[in-house]
DNA sequence: CCGGATCCCTTGCGATACTG
DNA sequence: CAGTATCGCAAGGGATCCGG
């Protein structure tokens, strides 16, 4: 650390943190993204079924800010009836990491929460 | 991947996910948890100041729900006035590494929305 | 310095029903 | 199937003041 580093002690961390947060927050963002994650392609209807205990209008308000923010892809399919598809951009999988990670964090937390 | 797991789909990194999102959900509880992980050991007026936005009031009630849930521990300083020391646990720790993650990707993600 | 208590406005978000 | 629209309660969360 130079001296320089040491004077701005760990804000610039803090901060980026914060800044990652701002895309992430919500209820349902990150386990939305760790569905569309691990499937690669998935439907509406599949993530409905992912996630559970999410309504339909949060699930499609959080898509919605999730692709604004460029992390997932929404496709049109043409199909009868319709279906959309939703996958991860490039960008999202930049993501793939922090969902690995936490996931295997969670699977570790319900252990110790059930006492096993 | 045996059988039985393909048939289980990704059901149950999904839920993991769930479940670490269930003690870590909050507006400021990441940035919490990451200012006392890069300072080690941090007072409440510091969080206070390290996390920008936040109102006492909220940093008491996501402290204590950090607390409660074996994140974070709590220290009683007997100086005068007193402070208040705040430090991750044991298990805390075992989140050093998502917050490191989500700093990396929060720094390049800034660069990206920022156009550098 | 570390919070708790109160006040009060805003937002989240679930339930339900409806459309292309 | 993939959403949108509307309603309405409950929770979130800021400001301010207070007490140990």
């Amino acid at each position: 650390m130079t001296e320089n580093e040491c004077q701005l002690g760990h804000k610039k961390e803090i901060m980026a943190v914060h800044d990652a947060m701002d895309v992430l927050y919500g209820k349902w963002k990150i386990s939305i993204i760790s569905s569309i994650c691990y499937y690669n392609k998935r439907r509406f209807s599949d993530i409905l079924n992912d996630v559970q205990g999410i309504s339909n209008k949060m699930l499609s308000k959080e898509l919605k800010e999730l692709e604004i923010n460029k992390l997932v892809k929404r496709t049109v399919l043409d199909t009868q009836p319709i279906s959309v598809q939703y996958q991860l951009s490039e960008y999202g999988m930049t993501l793939k990491t922090i969902i690995n990670n936490l996931s295997a964090w969670g699977i570790a937390h319900r252990k110790v929460i059930t006492g096993k």
